[in-house]
DNA sequence: ACCCCCAATTCATCCGATGAATACGAATGG
DNA sequence: CCATTCGTATTCATCGGATGAATTGGGGGT
């Protein structure tokens, strides 16, 4: 096994069996590359790896930390990993957000608080008025999308689920599925499945809230599959 | 935005839109650098952090070369985060693995072949005579534990669900679990679970296998909170 | 046709130097 | 005494070049 990455793994255990802690500083380079028996530039690509997955942040003139290694920063990542395979695998992402969307609705219905609630259905409103307008601003409702769905998964409980949901579909992704609405109706039947989660998390109903989230990402895949029959448009 | 920056993320739209294929190899270090308008060396700490995300490959002597990008292989830097949190955040990434293991022990259920069926009874064959060693060998039934699982998640004809329950549960974790139990019973007990599972396979049936792999992996995610507090607790 | 050896290519590693950003303490003014 | 300013030391960022190591491919020998 090369230096570097020899290096890369000392770093690794370092931070595992707990000698490095989130937020710690490490020695400077100099003294870290003495220490691993490494060239300075060496030690650097090892840092720069680490630094690229999220695991170490560098600030120049200040010093090299370890980040939070929260599982929200360190899985985002692997955003771009979706955004490259948006030609043929985007449905297998699609998929597996499905899967956990579903369920993470579910636990956020009991878990929501009630002015997020209430900022959901802000969200909605704003998006329906977006979509009214003669010419829709797609990238709005790209955001406006992105914060319902985010808003409403990080209340699941379970930092690591919301993170993985998160980045089954980038933003590349993303944006290709709202740019393929050309169809103004395909807009409107996401803005009413949008709201019927929102009414099933407003009953507090877990089931309901399972199978409308399933439902609406399910509506997104087959939008990419092939044209969609609009006859389940009607809730 | 820093220069390295700048050129991980020009090298990594040249992959996006398509002027870089997978298994093409880059222009050399000088070339690629002169055509950045970076130094050879500040080229190299960018192609070492796509080396890290597995999008790049170099090999002394030949070249660098883009990686086949299949979602398996861009995927398993996840296993090392996992790892990572084995101490508060085991419980959130089984909790994970448990919604996708469940669905996608259900479509293999209709998908695995016959003879990978009789492998995955020979897997259990195998494990029940280690267990039933007077020393049991751990090392023998994470691997065999890991094979069974994998064989099974490989069968469900989605890869990137496939690679994403892989690398929710990382080596580390794996094997803190089934060094934690020093309890001969519940070595047993898994046994009997991976069984279950096993059968409905053999039926064919998706909702048994489905209950069986969920109530499983629930087992692994109880035996590290302690009985009956599964109520995950945020961080 | 096959095998061995050598040279060219290419990445790996190392070294040293300069620039840029930050932190910290000293000097200054109120 | 406190706040602000400013210079200096520290630290990372970037650069250019030099040497070693691994692979490749061609040339020569059998």
């Amino acid at each position: 096994m090369g230096v570097i990455e020899t290096a890369i793994d000392t770093i690794k255990e370092m931070i595992i069996d707990g000698r490095l802690r989130p937020g710690q500083k490490l020695p400077v380079e100099k003294d870290l590359a003495e220490q691993l028996g490494v060239a300075r530039n060496t030690l650097r690509e090892a840092v720069r790896a680490l630094v690229a997955m999220r695991v170490l942040q560098t600030r120049q003139g200040d010093g090299t930390y370890v980040t939070s290694l929260s599982p929200g920063l360190l899985l985002d990542g692997m955003s771009f990993v979706a955004d490259i395979h948006l030609d043929a695998g985007a449905g297998q992402f699609l998929h597996v957000r499905r899967i956990l969307e579903a369920e993470a609705t579910a636990l956020a219905a009991t878990r929501i608080p009630g002015d997020d609630l209430a900022h959901l259905g802000d969200l909605l409103d704003h998006a329906e008025k977006v979509a009214a307008h003669p010419t829709i601003d797609h990238e709005k409702l790209i955001a406006l999308d992105q914060d319902f769905h985010s808003l409403i998964t990080s209340h699941c409980g379970n930092p690591v689920l919301a993170a993985v949901i998160q980045n089954m579909s980038g933003r590349t992704v993303r944006a290709r599925i709202w740019r393929g609405m050309t169809d103004p109706q395909a807009v409107h039947r996401t803005l009413r499945e949008h709201r019927a989660v929102h009414r099933a998390l407003l009953a507090r109903d877990p089931d309901r809230a399972r199978l409308h989230a399933a439902l609406h990402v399910l509506g997104v895949e087959e939008s990419l599959t092939g044209p969609r029959t609009c006859e389940s448009t009607d809730d």
